[in-house]
RNA sequence: CGGGGCGUGGCGCAGCCUGGCUAGCGCGCUUGACUGGGGGUCAAGAGGUCGCAGGUUCAAAUCCUGUCGCCCCGACCA
């Protein structure tokens, strides 16, 4: 392509409104261009790009056995009324009428594709010879993101990569979840991302049920603890932490006393009252587990995990109490809970185990005990694993200190069971002619934030350092002076041997300076730049950068197209680029 | 949904508090000349309903009210 023939509009300043790399490189390289908070137009740079990405996950889905189809963006929402899943999505789901034969059609624009892929299934697939089968396909999603943020990171339109598995047995679905697995480190490697799996929580299923794939990036809206000593990696909800810090307090027990604490409901109002350490403090809260209302303690700075607690307690459901049963359990108005005195039954964080001379809520409007201490105040019926993940906490695998580390999700491969197929009728016969519901898995790739993940950590302060995989032109050729015959024809001859070679070559054919060409060529980030100039065409050489190389170096104009490719495969086949380090 | 910020040529900003000439500056753009290895110089230009609506005033980019849009923090996120 001829720069001068294409759309790119670099701008020198940063847009107002983009703060975080990925928004501010996005846009100053001309990838791309808002049209509202949460959509945005691909530019013609931008969108090469999405195609390489889209190319290496086409492949790779291919080679694990998926096979592509097109579902529709509209759908009617009947499928998700079969699902229950209209009112689980609420406001997220974009729905609308329109008027056909003076009716109106109830629509959605799909944020995701399960009612519509398990439809199809059940619609053509009866039997058990015909699975297992995996269906993908790379789609616009919509959702009505209550704030869409971050550039390209959080939209309300975005490109997903979407694949469904359908298998006769856990067995098989074990062997599908496998290979989506094997495929999507394939897919992350390929683009140069430096990702983490991580166990993610996996709801009703349990066990080794989910992952998710996360690049760690300063700017990402998840957090993941991850132990650089062994590896290990889960996201919040679902990690579990290694041995407490078990030494018991040595501090001399004090006497339980009450104390005034007018309109201090949070944990955050009750240190700043009493001037003391979010640690000294427990905190109580009543949940309803399969209605029935329980206490669950954990220390003042930590909090609970839901899933942990449901799990522990062996509820279906688990919930936050409402008021009035606070009220009633508690004696008191919500944010004076406490553990003493109370007669249902408490679930205590292992924590709370050896906290000595602890504040906590004493069943009483605006009033909090002191030196409340286990055993000799209250009782716990149980010790267990209640709350969420933090720094510092030990790995469960090796005990070595976790570090938290944001992260943006790239991926999510989830083994979903019966759960469609049963609301959308997916059921097949199996040798013995009995039948069956179809067991599903998932398995979800955002196709735009792979590019924003990359450039987020793969940029300096001049521009975006794309990997070759994913750069929108491989090689960049600059004739510094275009008015000059003998520059131009060089850097057009060789535009067309790399051009005809199968490179995918960008010629900067502008009549700009070549201060202005460089910088363009920096912040776009092509990976390699081919500069030809006087000083080196009297030598017979050209210039030949890598951009994540401070040096450039001559190659010979004879035979130059060769030794270009050559130095493209040859970082095809093992890529150098500097990846994440080349951060500034 | 709670909190904060911003809307002034294509882009980035100043002006607003304390109302008053023809609304400025940088970048970009057009034309010409010079220049030609890290966003060059000179000259001449084009381009603005000051987000929108209403109000106050002799007079509104500036003050008041409403409204729309965008961004950030938090809550939420199959």
């Amino acid at each position: 392509m001829r720069y001068s023939q294409t759309l790119i509009p670099t701008m020198k300043e940063t847009p107002e409104g983009a703060e975080i790399p990925s928004h501010v490189l996005m846009l100053r390289a001309g990838m791309i261009s808002q049209v509202m908070a949460g959509a945005y137009s691909y530019l013609p740079l931008g969108w090469r790009s999405l195609r390489k990405a889209e190319a290496i996950i086409r492949e790779e889905m291919d080679r694990a056995g998926a096979v592509e189809l097109h579902m529709p963006a509209l759908t009617p929402i009947s499928l998700w009324q079969r699902s229950g899943r209209v009112d689980a999505f609420g406001d997220v789901l974009i729905q609308f009428k329109v008027r056909r034969r003076n009716q109106d059609a109830h629509l959605a624009l799909g944020p995701t594709h399960e009612e519509i892929v398990t439809d199809i299934v059940a619609r053509y697939v009866n039997s058990y010879r015909q699975l297992p089968i995996t269906l993908y396909q790379v789609q616009t999603k919509f959702r009505n993101e209550e704030r869409p943020r971050f550039g390209v990171l959080r939209t309300s339109e975005f490109l997903m990569k979407d694949a469904y598995s359908f298998d006769a047995s856990v067995e098989g679905l074990n062997a599908s979840y496998q290979r989506m697995y094997d495929a999507y480190c394939r897919i992350f490697d390929r683009c140069g991302i430096e990702y983490l799996p991580v166990e993610a929580e996996s709801g009703p299923i349990g066990g080794d049920a989910s992952h998710e794939f996360m690049v760690p990036a300063e700017n990402g809206e998840d957090s993941v603890v991850h132990c650089g000593a062994c590896g290990y990696a889960a996201n919040l909800e679902r990690a579990e932490i290694g041995p407490r810090d078990t030494t018991a307090s040595t501090a001399e027990p004090k006497p339980l006393a009450p104390l005034d604490t007018p309109g201090a409901s949070t944990i955050e109002q009750v240190t700043k009252l009493l001037k003391c350490k979010s640690t000294k403090l427990i905190k109580t809260i009543i949940y309803t587990a399969d209605d029935e209302p329980i206490a669950v303690l954990v220390r003042g700075d930590h909090e609970v995990n839901e899933a942990k607690v449901r799990r522990a307690v062996g509820a279906a459901r688990l919930a936050l109490a409402e008021p009035d049963v606070i009220e009633k359990v508690t004696g008191a108005p919500v944010g004076f809970a406490g553990p003493v005195g109370l007669s249902i039954p408490i679930w205590a964080d292992e924590d709370v185990r050896v906290m000595s001379n602890a504040i906590v809520g004493a069943n009483k409007a605006d009033t909090h005990l002191v030196g409340v201490n286990l055993e000799r105040d209250f009782s716990v019926t149980t010790f267990a694993d209640l709350r969420n993940a933090d720094a510092d906490d030990a790995c469960p695998r090796c005990g070595k200190a976790m570090k938290l580390r944001k992260s943006i999700e790239v991926g999510h491969v989830f083994k979903l069971g019966t759960k469609y197929s049963e609301a959308l009728d997916a059921r097949f016969l199996d040798d013995q002619e009995k039948q069956h519901a179809v067991i599903m898995g998932c398995y979800g790739i955002g196709v735009n934030r792979i590019l924003a993940s990359l450039i987020e950590t793969c940029h300096d302060e001049n521009g975006i350092v794309w990997p070759l995989a994913l750069a929108p032109y491989e090689v960049v050729v600059s004739p510094l002076n275009v008015s000059d015959q003998e520059t131009l024809a060089a850097a057009e001859s060789l535009y067309d041997e790399l051009a005809a070679a199968g490179v995918d070559v960008l010629l900067d054919d502008r009549d700009q300076r070549p201060g202005v060409k460089f910088k363009d060529a920096d912040l776009i980030g092509i990976p390699l730049r081919i500069v030809v100039g006087g000083r080196g065409l009297k030598n017979g050489e050209l210039e030949c950068k890598w951009r994540w190389k401070a040096d450039a170096e001559m190659i010979p104009l004879a035979g130059a197209a060769e030794t270009i490719v050559g130095l493209v495969n040859a970082e095809k086949a093992n890529p150098t680029a500097l990846g994440p380090r080349a951060k500034s």
